[in-house]
This record gives structure tokens, sequence and C-alpha cells, in this order.
DNA sequence: ATCATTGCAAACACTTTGCATACGC
DNA sequence: GCGTATGCAAAGTGTTTGCAATGAT
């Protein structure tokens, strides 16, 4: 289990350098963090899940790394809710719908719809659905 | 020419009582603006635009207005700037595309793909596409 | 020893809020 | 005259920046 841990920090570690950034603890940390919780979460949520466990950890750095991770290709940023950011470790091709009762973001995956741009050149695609999530249905 | 004028803001006051918005000098402006200005400004935009000729004009009212307009489905808001909110008077269903060289937004008008949302209820969708314009293609 | 990363505090940009003034019916 | 819209200033959020301290090689 520990093991398991290890090889997945190294893991992350090599991901790191392959993209050019050097693999410091924070960084690393940030990115395991985005891996095990794929809940699109906001630089805020970051920083207060891993402050306890990093005490000295900042939000500078949590805003420097995942805008790092972002320019890097590594991470995506989800403009979804107009207030803030949301950060998706997932960077393949997918979409989101946000259910406007509980917050949560679903990933969906479908292929992606041709949109003709009219003679645009279209390099991505942000596609956000909003409504009632399964659950919330359920529980009504 | 004036007369035509006239008109216009007649019929603009008359949708804003359909709505059950009381037609205030300040919101027919505000709304005429967005008519005559169809480039999804951002809030700033409308202030900056109409304080010359409506010198007491508040970016308060602006905010309220353009808030107000939106709750009533008047305007949509356009979140595909990531730091400020655009608005686009067209609430009809099409999507956007941003040129991400002169920033301008442009109205795509297709048929909105059907997208299955694994069992959740979609209600509203917001499809947001990013590239290089034809105008900034062809001018390169 | 050098260079990069971190983290604090302050600054920033966009938006909302509280409240007194002014306006319209 | 009463209720509402306006507009100022202040506060609030989310994010970025300047810079000194720290850390890694």
């Amino acid at each position: 289990m520990k093991r398991e841990n290890k090889i997945y920090l190294e893991e992350i570690k090599d991901m790191l350098i392959k993209k050019g950034i050097s693999p410091s603890f924070q960084r690393i940390k940030i990115y395991e963090y985005l891996m095990k919780n794929r809940v699109h979460p906001s630089a805020e949520r970051v920083f207060l899940d891993l402050v306890g466990e990093i005490q000295t950890l900042s939000r500078t750095t949590v805003y420097n790394t995942l805008n790092l991770l972002s320019d890097k290709g590594m991470i995506k940023k989800l403009f979804i809710d107009g207030s803030f950011v949301r950060f998706d470790i997932d960077t393949s091709n997918h979409i989101h719908f946000k259910c406007t009762k509980c917050d949560r973001i679903y990933d969906i995956y479908i292929e992606s719809p041709k949109i003709m741009a009219g003679g645009h050149k279209v390099q991505s695609k942000d596609i956000y659905l909003y409504g009632i999530c399964k659950k919330c249905k359920e529980e009504k």
C-alpha cells in the first residue's frame, strides 16, 4: 500500500519532468491531489484540502502550480462556474455537466460534435451542460 | 431618423414592462446599447460607452440592470472569458466563437447538437469555441 | 554559490452590498 | 408622499504580483 503510493509519486515526478517542470514536493502533491480527487476542484478547494497535510502550503503556490500545470497542458481550466476556475486533470476530449442543485460536475464522454464555425479556425472547444443530475433527481 | 429611434425606445419600454421590469431611463438605455452593440460587451464596456452620454450613470446601475435583465431572461451571461462576464442580447439557441487573437466573439448559428448526458436532466447548454477568426487569419 | 521555488502580504480586477439621495407615479 | 431606482463608497471574492526567505543542486 505504502509502496504502491511511492510508485505513484515516482510516476508523477516523471510526468512533471517530461513536461519540463521541476518536480518539487508541493507540485507533486498538488498533482497527486488532482489525480485522487477527480471532482474538478477550485484552487481554494485544493488549498484547503492540502493545507492540513502540508501546513506551510500557501495559496500562492497552489495558484502558481495550477497555472503552471495548465500552461504545460497537464490539466485544463474549466469556466463552468462564472466566478471561479475549476481544474480538470483529464485533458482528454470530453465535456462537462454541472448539477445546479448539488454543484457536482460530471464528465461526459461523447464523440465531440463536429461544429462548423463559418470560416474561423477552431483550436479548442468547451461544452458545458447544466441541469439536475441523476442523483438529485432520484433524491427528490 | 429621430422618429425611428423614438419608436425603438418605445418598443424597448414595452418589452421591459412585459417582463415586469419598470422601464427607467437607465434600463432602457442599457438595453438599447446591447441591441445596437452586438459585441457581447462586459459590464465595464457598457458602463464606459454609456457614461459619456449619461454622465451620472454608475457602475452599480449597470451591474444591477444587467443582472436584472439576465434574471428575467432578456439577456444571457457568457462565461467565455474566465475572469469576467459578457452579455449577449441574443437569447436564441446559438453558440460562440472567441478569437484568441483579437478577442472578438462571433455568434455561430448551428442546429445545436443533441447531447446525451448519461441520465442527467440537461436544462441548458453552453458551447464555446476558441481559435483564430477569419479576419485575423486573412490579416496574417 | 547559484538559481528556482516558496510563501507572505499587498495589490488587483470584477462584482456585490449598504445606505442615503433622488425620482416617478 | 410612498415606494423604487440610482449612485456613491465600501466590502467581498477570486486571483496575481513583488519580494524576501528558503531550498535544492
